[in-house]
DNA sequence: ATAAAATTACCTGAAATCAGGTAGCTATTT
DNA sequence: AAATAGCTACCTGATTTCAGGTAATTTTAT
């Protein structure tokens, strides 16, 4: 045998599942788990990210999403095969993971087959869902009409005290700034988000995992 | 070496984590995994129940609630070491769970370290914890201290429509009230539930699963 | 049967949110 | 150098929520 080795690597915060990839990929003998991270931004502290072949990434994590992290990936390194991985199977995730360039979406709850049967045909080059996703992909769901819209970093901030209860006094006592300019700012995001009120831009936030 | 076998389960919808935890036992001598279940009903169709010394159990499965399983097991096999798990760590679910017997509570996030004091822990038969949740067990939450109000059938139908993101108006023509009337209910619920808006008070029912 | 709880509804007033607009300043990109 | 995007801040006005009170009617429980 002096097949290429591919070389892999695991993100996920949960060792327990990083413990059940190693098993699972450890009979493919033309592969080699190079490293295994329990959060996103120590891959780019990662001296050997250019050698990867394939990253298992974990779709929440502690520190950075993974939607974001796949995109980054990716600009740096196209070639790099991601195959991402989460518990929850929400449409709207998994669509913006594909559309950041994801190679591939898997559940969890996978069964084994499935997880295998990704693995080969992400080393193929080719997209690879488990049985689950798959079927989220064939339904055309109405939420995709309705885009995610992008947020910038005081957006997010202010969003995030929202999501705790706080007012706008509040969060204009927080951030050092003016009551007006937090209500700007909420405007702004009822209107990027065409909802009408502070819950449903919640509710929405949420339900896509915008945050 | 003569030493008795712990006859092990594993009760996880998680194909992977089942692995995973099968490498984690696989280097310690004296147990042996005897089944894995990805669903908590077949566990009662498993003829070697009763002689299963520890039962590794998912909280969130497919079919049942973990936490009631706990309970049912418990009762019909007092001696059975219940070892929970899940990725999340809610302090009333942790709470629950240790009610209704469970001899240990283990994030998935755990280090592998903590999965194997973890497991000596509970095959010495002791109660066992990762370090995150025994730091949520050690706070004295102000939420328990918060007792969860009692709802009447008309406060839960608000409540429902206004986690819905609705508003007083549209509430009122739902369940055809006056405009008043809701607006009482909706000073009576923050009133119970001793928050200042509504957003506190909808984080505080979807924290405790009031609904 | 009577008490307690729940439901309905109103009044008043303060506070906060929602909606539209404008506008200066800064940083980044082309 | 100019254009674009982001952040800041203000103005006005309508709408909604929040907070206090009272009170009649109906339902539930003792």
């Amino acid at each position: 045998m002096n097949s290429i080795k591919y070389n892999i690597a695991i993100v996920d915060d949960h060792p327990i599942v990083i413990e059940g990839l190693k098993m699972l990929l450890s009979p493919i003998e033309n592969i080699s788990i190079d490293v295994c991270l329990n959060n996103g931004t120590s891959l780019f502290g990662y001296n050997d990210l250019s050698k990867l072949d394939v990253i298992f990434l974990d779709v929440f994590l502690p520190d950075i999403n993974g939607i974001d992290l796949c995109l980054k990936i990716k600009k740096l390194y196209p070639k790099i095969v991601i195959l991402a991985m989460s518990s929850q199977s929400e449409r709207s995730i998994v669509m913006q993971m594909i559309k950041n360039g994801a190679n591939g979406y898997l559940l969890k709850s996978a069964s084994l087959e499935e997880f295998r049967n990704c693995i080969d045909l992400a080393l193929a080059g080719k997209l690879a869902f488990c049985n689950e996703v798959q079927a989220l992909i064939n339904q055309t769901d109405i939420n995709d009409l309705k885009a995610i819209p992008r947020l910038t970093v005081r957006e997010k901030e202010i969003l995030t005290l929202l999501k705790q209860g706080k007012s706008t006094q509040e969060i204009s006592d927080t951030l050092f700034l003016s009551f007006l300019t937090v209500q700007t700012h909420r405007r702004n995001l009822l209107h990027k988000f065409q909802v009408k009120n502070l819950v449903e831009l919640l509710n929405f936030v949420s339900d896509n995992g915008v945050l």
